[in-house]
DNA sequence: TCTGGGGTCCTAGGACCC
DNA sequence: TCTGGGGTCCTAGGACCC
């Protein structure tokens, strides 16, 4: 059996713990840059807030409902996440931390042994509690049982936010009750061309043929799907892996037109790139740039990027960056406005690996010690207490950083914020 | 008219996830 | 004026190999 465990608007729900003024006050939380909605309070939803809605269409109208807006607050959510997979990992041998705020818990053999109900409403309380997010539950013999098990705990107000699929006949009932488009691996597409077919609920799915499923929903994917609807485990836990691609890109506050903004910007996303990848012990073979005018502008698109093979694998931010202002500099053209920007690493390996180049000097090994210390400098202090010159000024960096205006204290890891806390 | 079989690697693009 | 970011996996098709 597994359990998937996913926290209720979490983004909205990290918010309240430290401001309990929110209690009962809708809550939205915005995208970088302030764009769009991406989580919402209960309150929030009732009042029929849109998931992914632009923010500045509905600004006027937040202020006259009381909706409280908030910035995303990255340090905040992602510490609060780790302290709830902390306390996660003590209800089973095998965690699957599967997305910022849900995880998998392998319960195999607990149902001889426990109540599932009562271990999942356990779970609950004890999240609550310890880290004061409300989180759902759901129980069953696959993943993507357990999966559709949790949203129908979401769903149902009665069920306490527990919700348990341990025999043939509580999965039928279940799966009749799921649109087929809310099936974990049934996106957009897919979901029109099964309604279009006459599947319109998860049952109905697993009652077709494994050549029909194959057909219409795409080989190994759709029966590996099928099959895991009809109670046959395909999908085991997957443990934590190194990335393959490391990203770091950005929208900006406002347009840019000049070429030493946006050089500016990639070497600001190159060195936060670059940390990622010395936090997972990797080194990058390759880096990519990018930079594209606004989505939503009517003006004439412009889309270019530039992929530099770097002749030795690096994790050195000052070779990085240097690589990246380089791609830049053939992406930039006059007159352009630009929208965004971005920087990302690929070819990725561990970095006790590294291969020198035979002809070239490599400044990696070298520049090892002075990265370890940049990072601890900038893990103390805050974020980009010392960063390469080239990212400018912060007087500069407010022309083109994203809007953050609306953010919230990081209540829990900014070294002054703690103190108060305490 | 007839001209094999089997395999790997790479890339681009689509679909999906949160 | 103002519309996010970061991933993974799969497939198809081409190039290439013996």
């Amino acid at each position: 059996m597994y359990a998937l465990v996913d926290c209720n608007n979490f983004y909205a729900s990290c918010e309240r713990v430290f401001n309990p003024s929110l209690r009962g006050k809708p809550i939205v939380v915005l995208s970088n840059n302030d764009g769009c909605v991406i989580s919402r309070s209960q309150e929030a939803k009732d009042l029929g807030v849109k998931m992914g809605e632009p923010y500045f269409k509905q600004r006027e109208w937040f202020k006259e409902q009381g909706v409280q807006v908030f910035s995303s607050n990255y340090a905040l959510y992602g510490d609060m996440s780790r302290r709830v997979m902390m306390e996660l990992s003590t209800f089973t041998p095998e965690l699957e931390v599967y997305s910022i705020d849900e995880a998998f818990l392998n319960l195999k053999g607990f149902e001889k042994h426990y109540d599932l109900a009562a271990y999942a409403e356990q779970i609950r309380q004890r999240i609550k509690q310890c880290q004061g997010v409300p989180v759902c539950v759901g129980i069953g013999p696959t993943k993507t049982l357990a999966k559709a098990a949790n949203h129908l705990a979401k769903r149902h107000k009665d069920s306490q936010g527990v919700w348990v699929i341990d025999t043939e006949e509580a999965r039928e009932q279940a799966l009749r009750n799921i649109p087929v488009k809310e099936i974990w691996g049934i996106g957009r597409k897919k979901a029109v061309t099964l309604e279009g077919a006459g599947v319109e609920t998860a049952w109905k799915l697993t009652k077709r043929s494994v050549e029909w499923v194959s057909q219409y929903l795409g080989g190994v994917v759709g029966v590996r799907l099928l099959k895991e609807l009809r109670g046959h485990a395909c999908l085991q836990t997957v443990l934590p892996q190194e990335k393959k691609n490391i990203a770091f890109t950005r929208s900006f506050g406002k347009v840019v037109t000049c070429s030493d903004y946006l050089e500016q910007a990639v070497t600001l996303y190159a060195s936060k790139a670059a940390e990622k990848l010395r936090q997972q012990g990797s080194v990058a073979g390759a880096i990519t740039v990018f930079a594209h005018t606004q989505r939503y502008s009517l003006a004439e698109p412009y889309f270019k990027s530039s992929t530099i093979e770097l002749p030795s694998a690096t994790d050195s931010t000052l070779e990085l960056v240097k690589a990246a202002a380089a791609g830049m500099r053939g992406i930039f053209k006059e007159g352009i406005k630009f929208g965004k920007a971005g920087v990302i690493l690929s070819d990725l390996r561990p970095n006790q690996h590294v291969q020198i180049h035979l002809f070239q000097e490599s400044t990696v090994l070298e520049h090892r010690g002075l990265m370890q210390a940049l990072d601890s400098i900038n893990t103390f202090w805050g974020n980009d207490v010392v960063k390469v010159a080239s990212a400018g000024t912060n007087q500069q960096q407010r022309e083109w950083q994203m809007l953050n205006q609306l953010c919230s204290p990081r209540y829990t890891t900014h070294i002054g914020e703690v103190l108060m806390v305490r």
